[in-house]
Order: structure tokens, then sequence, then C-alpha cells
DNA sequence: TTGTAGGCGTTATCAC
DNA sequence: GTGATAACGCCTACAA
């Protein structure tokens, strides 16, 4: 059967308030008795009832995590297991448990965030995201229940988040690409509304200014969704009509797509840069340089603050962390 | 404020068992006051407090998946996200939640199955693998705690586990491979003591037999881990000692490391077959030839035997499920 | 320093 | 059919 704190304080000899304060390791609790109900607990091999504890003190030490919708690509793209990891990580160093719930349409996300907002299940939430406007960051915020966003969010007033600079690290691939001796320079991303695409777009532009180089809208392009495809794409039309000497883009996948275009014009020296570092990079030819954005950083200090401030009201310091990428140099630049 | 089945109760003029009733929709309960309930219900925006559910009937409706420590291919490997993806599929379905946790080391994996058995916050537990000697299903099994594993476990007795018909997966693609003229067929696994590599052995073996083909140990290989190195260099031998026209191996990096070697060997028509269907596979060239072992559905049925037998201890029938595999040619099936 | 008792929000077992 | 009321296992005033 089930051994309980009761069963606990009669082998010990004490009450069960005793029991429990030995739990919390309370101050005011003799060595003596503390010793006797510890040997109590190893002996009946006791472990607190999360469940039952969970509804004392209206805590459950659980966070729900909401993958978006949109991550058809959660396999090609390693920031999402990434991310996982390091929330579990962080979580699991200060007892927290996580769920997960992978959502099928924005729908039945919104639903689902309803649902564990108030059935008292999570002390808080983790978004894998944000959108430009974004509803379930708004419902959060309405009704205020704890949560932090991976990404920085359009508002960004009272929100935890946690994010890369964007804009620095396209700044600084860029500037890399200058100093190497490019000029036209292509940028290809995708889905311009997202903070992080205008972000780097602009450490795009700020770059090139820094550097004196004109900003040349025809070398920008902008396509629906991350795929190899889009950026093939975009860069046949960069490749041939502008006569860039390197791109750069958001994702790997899109850069990918470069690689392929760059390789059939057989026009080797052009460099290519991608974003994500994922796997696919390196079994390119030639092999993909390409931004790693610390995903498992991510997730470890999204929890991070999360954690922190359901544990303590007064850390409104430490509202947001921004995470380091790491410039990942392969063939590709060249 | 919280609103809580008392408000509910009041709203509605009635008992709160009576709501508690509506909720569970109880069958001697008039139309009349399921009405009046419901509309106290949406009036209020009551949802019931998971916690206080779980500690009066003593089920939480969560399960606890643990990822293996040794999965460092966490993120090569698009099983394990396909298979969390598919087990949160069903487990959503039925209205179950689930708390995924990475473990880092085995001891570390036991302890937390060890917590989360103990401490009533899981119904049940998803193992992700099979080791041969397995301490995790050992315990599990001691302490008669319900679970299902993924890959079969070395005795079955009495254990709930989802698995490919691994055997047949490699004999029809054998099989395949002799149809097309090879006789002269290496093979290149990983770690023997899996279940899964000895099934992908016998179904090499048999699938000679069955075609009058001698065994010959000599063109079999049994690398330590699933890496490319592994593959390169047992492919690397095989090729050149042996004259091989074929290689089967269990794992898609093992097939990249051959196609390494085969490209570096100049051996066009050395036919290559992986497994797991990774998205590296379609950016080899030769694009690689594998086998889908369908991991969604590993998982997703995973959750479901076990949520089945978690509601209904007769279903005694239902204890193992085999999900197809889906052979996927590409351009090194020469 | 320790014990008693009430409460957390449900469900289940009685009655009526 | 419906309403009291006692669990479920723990925590926390309040007492002692």
């Amino acid at each position: 059967m089930k051994v309980t704190i009761k069963d606990v304080a009669e082998e010990a000899k004490v009450a069960t308030s005793t029991v429990s304060r030995v739990l919390s390791n309370s101050p005011r609790i003799s060595d003596e008795t503390k010793k006797i109900v510890h040997e109590a607990i190893k002996k009946l091999n006791y472990k607190p009832n999360a469940i039952a504890r969970s509804l004392a003190n209206n805590k459950t030490r659980i966070l729900g995590v909401v993958l978006p919708s949109e991550a058809q690509d959660l396999l090609t793209n390693p920031f999402f297991i990434n991310a996982m990891k390091g929330m579990s990580m962080y979580a699991q160093s200060k007892n927290y448990y996580i769920t997960y719930a992978f959502s099928n349409d924005q729908e039945n996300e919104e639903e689902h965030i309803k649902e564990i907002t108030h059935n008292n299940l999570v002390d808080g939430v983790v978004l894998l995201r944000a959108r430009e406007y974004d509803e379930s960051i708004r419902y959060l915020k309405e009704i205020k229940f704890p949560f932090v966003v991976i990404g920085r969010p359009e508002n960004t007033d009272g929100v935890l988040w946690v994010d890369n600079d964007n804009f620095q690290a396209m700044y600084n691939v860029v500037n890399r690409l200058i100093k190497k001796g490019h000029e036209k320079i292509g940028m290809v991303g995708a889905i311009k509304d997202w903070s992080m695409s205008k972000d780097r777009l602009k450490g795009y532009k700020m770059a090139l200014e820094i550097n004196g180089i004109k900003y040349d809208e025809k070398l920008t392009r902008c396509q629906d969704e991350f795929t190899e495809e889009n950026g093939y794409e975009a860069s046949k039309e960069l490749i041939k009509d502008n006569k860039i000497t390197a791109v750069v883009t958001t994702d790997d996948l899109l850069a990918i797509g470069a690689i392929k275009a760059i390789n059939e014009e057989n026009m080797k020296n052009i460099a290519v840069v991608g974003f994500n570092n994922s796997q696919l990079g390196q079994y390119q030819s030639p092999t993909l340089t390409t931004v790693d954005i610390n995903a498992e950083k991510l997730g470890y200090h999204a929890t991070r603050l999360l954690i922190d401030n359901l544990e303590d009201d007064d850390s409104d310091n430490n509202r947001h962390y921004i995470v380091d990428t790491v410039f990942v140099e392969r063939e590709s630049f060249v």
C-alpha cells in the first residue's frame, strides 16, 4: 500500500505536522526529532504525494510548454528538440516538471492554453515563438498567468522573454562578409512579420551602412516559408539578375537552396551563410557556414526566468535574457 | 478569484455533488438540473481543478516519458521527436498530459523513474528503448507500475510494448536486393545486444537462406555506435576485402558512412540501404535508400496501449503492437 | 519545539 | 434524482 505522511508520523511517534515540518526543513524543530523522522522516512521509503502537496499549497511545480502549430519543421529544425532539452535541464535542477503539448493548429493551441491555465495543472507556461500579433500572449497577460516567451514579443511590457540578439548576429555575419571583400550581398529571409526577420534585416542594413555600402532593396528577398525551394528560387534570381557575390539567409534550409542554385550556375565563389546550425549543413557541398543560435541555452534560460519569477516576486529586474550566437565557419564562406 | 465547484453549486442552487455528477455525466440526473448546471458552469467559466480531482480519485491523467540517457543522437535521429509527437497525439485525444524528462545518465534515469512512480505524479510510464538487460523495466515490473516500452524487451511477459517487425523489415530489404541480382551483400550494424540489432541480423540471414545464398560471417560488421565514421570504416573493409555489391545497414548514419566509402572507392554500383529515414539521407549523393520505421506511429500506439490498459484492466489481449515499416527507395538502390 | 484541527477542490458513499 | 459528508494526503495557523 501507499505510504503516507501519517504512516511516517506513526512510525516516528510524532504528529503529521512534525513530519511535514521536517520535510520542508522548518527551522524550529529539534535535531533529535529531525533524525528520528528521517529514519522513519527512509525505513518506509516514503515520498510525499506530489498531488496532495500541490493541492495544499496551490502550486504544482509543473510547467506547460506549448509547441507552436507552425512547427511543421519540428524535424528539420534542431531548434525545438534542443530548446526542449534546455528547458528540461533547468526545470529538473529546480525540481520542476514539464508537460509538452504539440498543437495541431492555432485554435487547438489557444484552447490548450486556456485549459492548463484554468485547471490549475501548471504554474507557468513557456511559449516557443513570437508571432507578430500573438493571441496567446495577449490572453496570458490578460488573465495574469505567469509565462515566458522564447523569441522577443512585439510588446515586451511586463513579459518575460529570451532571445538571441538577431540584429547583432546578422550584423556580424554581413560585416565579416564585407571584411572579406564582398560588396554585393544578397539576403534571403522568410515570414517578414516575425521580429526575428525584422531584426536580422535591420542588422543586414546596418552592417552595409556602417561600411559605406548603399542598401539596395533589390538584393533582398522575403519568402513565405523556410524551405529549400524558397531559398533556391530567390537565390537563383539574385544570382542571375543582380550579380551578387554572397548571400545571407535566415535559415539553413534557405541557405541549402541557395547552395543548390549556386552549384547549378557554377558560381563557386559566391559565399553562403545560413542560420540554426542544422545537421544538414555539414552534408552540403560546399559545407554550409551558419550561425548557431544556441537553442538549448534559449530553453534553459527561458525556464530559468520563469521559475525564478515564480519563486520570488521581487525579481523584476530579471525579465529577459539574450543568448549569444556562434558563427560556424565552413566551406561556403568564401 | 478561482471559481470552484462550490461557486457553480451556489449559482445553480444545487449541491456540489450534483455538479460533480453533471461533470462526470452520471446517468441518474434530470435533464432539467443538467441544463441549469451547465449554464452555471458556462456563466462562471468554470474548469474543474485537475489537481483536486487527481487527489480524489488517485489518478492524474499524466504520463511520464523517459528519454534514454543514450540519446545523444536526439538531434540527428528523427525518431525521438517523431515518437514524442505521436505520443502527444493519442494522449491529447484521451485528455492525458505527458511530462518528458531528458536524463543525463542511466543513474539519473532510474532515479527519475523512482521518483515519479512514488510521488503519485503519473499514472504510467513510457520507456523509449529496450536495452538488453533493463534495470528500469525490471524495477517497474517489480513495483507493478503501469508502463509501456517502445522496442521489444528481452522478456515480454506481462509487459506492454510496441515495435517494428525488425526481422521482417530487414528480410524484405535483403530480399529486394537479391531480386535485383545482388549476392554478395554486406551488413553493417551497431550495438549487437539490442533486440533490434539481433532481429535485423536474423532477417538478413533468413533472406539469404531462403534465396539459397550461403551466409558468410565475414560480410557482417557490428560496430559500437551508430555513427558515420563507424559506417565508413566497416564499409571500406567490406568493399576492399570482400568485393560486396551491396551493403545494408541498421541506421542512416552508418549508411551515409558507407556511401562515403563507396564514393571514395569509386564503386558507383554498390547499393546502400539505411534505416530511419532521416532527412540527411535525401542530401547524399546518391540519395539514400532507407527504411522508414514510422516513429510517430510507434509513439502513438505506445500511449494507446498504455492508456487503454490504464482505463480498463481486462484488456489483456492488447499487450503489444507491431508498426509497419516503409521501404523508401532512392538512388542508392542500384 | 510539537500537536490539533481545519482547509485545499474534488469524488464517492451514504442517506433521503 | 439529489443533498450532506467523509475521504484523498498534505500544509499551516493556532494552541499548548
